[in-house]
This record gives C-alpha cells, sequence and structure tokens, in this order.
DNA sequence: AACAATACTTGTAAAATGCAAGTGATTTTG
DNA sequence: CAAAATCACTTGCATTTTACAAGTATTGTT
C-alpha cells in the first residue's frame, strides 16, 4: 500500500515540485497526455518506454493524489478509462517546453523534437498558448 | 560500481532529460549552484534538505559526466572542491524558473520563493537573463 | 602534535523499481 | 452465445536504488 499524503522535504518550490513528478515516468505520462493526445491507460504502457504495469498504475495514482490527473468513464467503453490533465497539470506545459528546448539543445532526439523547437524558437509564446488552449478545450468533452 | 554511460530510454528530448536528472536530488544541487551560491560539498550537504553523503557524491559524479557542472580546485583552500555550472547546466535556469513558477502557484512556498515568482511575473526575461548573466561570468573565474 | 573540517567511501537496511504472471470486468469473434 | 481477446489493473518476487550510520584520507587550525 502506498502513502496517502506525500511529505514534503522542505517549503523550496524545486524541492516540492520534485517530491511530485522527480522520477523518471511521471513527467512522461504528462507529455503523453500533453503533447501526444494519449489519454488511456493502454496508450501509456505503449508510450514508447516501456513503463512496468504496476508502476504505471501507481503513477497514475499519485498523479492523480497530486491534483495533475482525473481518471473519468470512457465515452465509447466501459472496459476504458479516460485520464485528463487538470489545469494544475495543463500549467505544466511551459515546464515541460522548457526542458524539451534544453534537451534537443544537448542531445540527440527525434527529427519530430527538433521540428518542435524550431517553432519554439520562432514564436514560443503562440505555440504554448496554443497548446493549453487545446488542452483547455478538451477539459469540457 | 556506477555505469559509465547513462542509457537512454527513447529519443524523446523529455525521456532524455529524465534520464539525466529525472530523480530527487539532482535538481537541488543544480539550483544550489543557480540561485543560492553554493558550491562546495559541504554547502550541499546543508543544502536545507539533508541529502545523504553517498548520494551526493554520487549525483556530482553523474551530473559532471552529463556536462553538466564541472570540478575544479578550491582557490582557497587544498581540502575543498569548487563545483561550477557549466553552459549546459546554466542553460537549465529557465526550466527551473518554470518549475518554480508551477510550483508556487499549486503549493506553500516560502515567502523567498513567492517574492521571487511576483519579479518573475512583473518582468520574466529580464530576470532570467540577469541570473544567467551572474552565473556565466563566474564562469572566469 | 592534536583536533577539526572537508570530501568522500563502505556496509547494511529499507524502499522503489522491473519483470512475469494472474485477475476480473468488458468487448469482440466465430 | 460461448470462447477468446482486450483492458485496466494487482500480486509476488528479484534486482536496483536510496537512506542511514559509521569510517577514512587529506588538509587546515591551534
Amino acid at each position: 500500500m502506498r502513502k496517502k499524503n506525500i511529505e514534503y522535504r522542505s517549503s523550496c518550490p524545486i524541492s516540492t515540485a520534485l517530491d511530485i513528478i522527480g522520477d523518471k515516468w511521471s513527467l512522461l505520462i504528462i507529455r503523453d497526455l500533453a503533447f501526444k493526445g494519449k489519454n488511456t491507460y493502454g496508450d501509456f504502457l505503449n508510450g514508447g518506454e516501456k513503463i512496468a504495469t504496476n508502476i504505471l498504475a501507481d503513477r497514475l495514482m499519485l498523479l492523480e493524489m497530486a491534483g495533475i490527473i482525473t481518471k473519468h468513464p470512457h465515452p465509447e467503453s466501459k472496459a476504458k478509462h479516460l485520464y485528463k490533465l487538470t489545469p494544475k497539470g495543463i500549467d505544466l506545459v511551459p515546464a515541460l517546453v522548457e526542458i524539451i528546448s534544453w534537451s534537443e539543445k544537448y542531445h540527440e532526439v527525434h527529427p519530430y523534437a527538433k521540428q518542435f523547437v524550431k517553432q519554439l524558437k520562432n514564436n514560443k509564446e503562440a505555440v504554448v498558448k496554443q497548446i493549453i488552449e487545446g488542452l483547455k478545450k478538451d477539459s469540457f468533452n
């Protein structure tokens, strides 16, 4: 069984953020939701990085507890669930975008990522805004 | 013994970033270097979040291997070492700043952090630029 | 020379992660 | 409509990582 409440190590905002999303998987789930239109357990499992099923279930629960995602019935199938980013989750997009830019600058990444960073360099504000607006619209479905 | 080369799970820039700094401690060391003027092993140990000595040594090595920090002799004492951010490390500041903003918005944080975010809201570009310039200047000492 | 500070290393217990298999509820197929 | 497949997990166990306590080697201080 998991602890219900996370203990924060300090009142430093970075430290607190890491207490929530400071692991190798949480941000990838958020990435899938924010950039890849993935939103079911099965989607995340086939996300490209081979997360273990127990870890995925654990992270989904933690992210839900942290108020970053919510779990809904799937409109097309009772066997599925639909995960969505909350406003708190959507607000992570600017941080993700900066991480992408940094990583693209210093590492070999997928051509798709290079293209995305090129767009960012051209007009970061607009690109970020468009992504966020798109995600907010989803919230009403 | 530690592995010498990190294996990247995929060519996704976020995934690659997490392979390097996706843990509970690395970004706190970088925070200490970037925002708190800390730059020795002892400084990091007393950084407020009680990192274990073996983990600190391990993370310093990994960050150095990743090209994010460098290790230098201390100008005032042969018993000490001086750690500095590389340009790659300095380039993480914008991501850190976004994480700070996000975390401050949704969590209880230190008043100092609230003040910092207020400045950011007023003029993010200038604040970030000033921090980065300050760090770059240090590189020449 | 003795003591303290600094930057670690080592040993071991505890926790988190990874892997394989299993479960129960739906949904599809023959 | 019964059997197989899909989906979202859970369970058990081995491996890896982390935490905590203690020890060590070099340098600095008195």
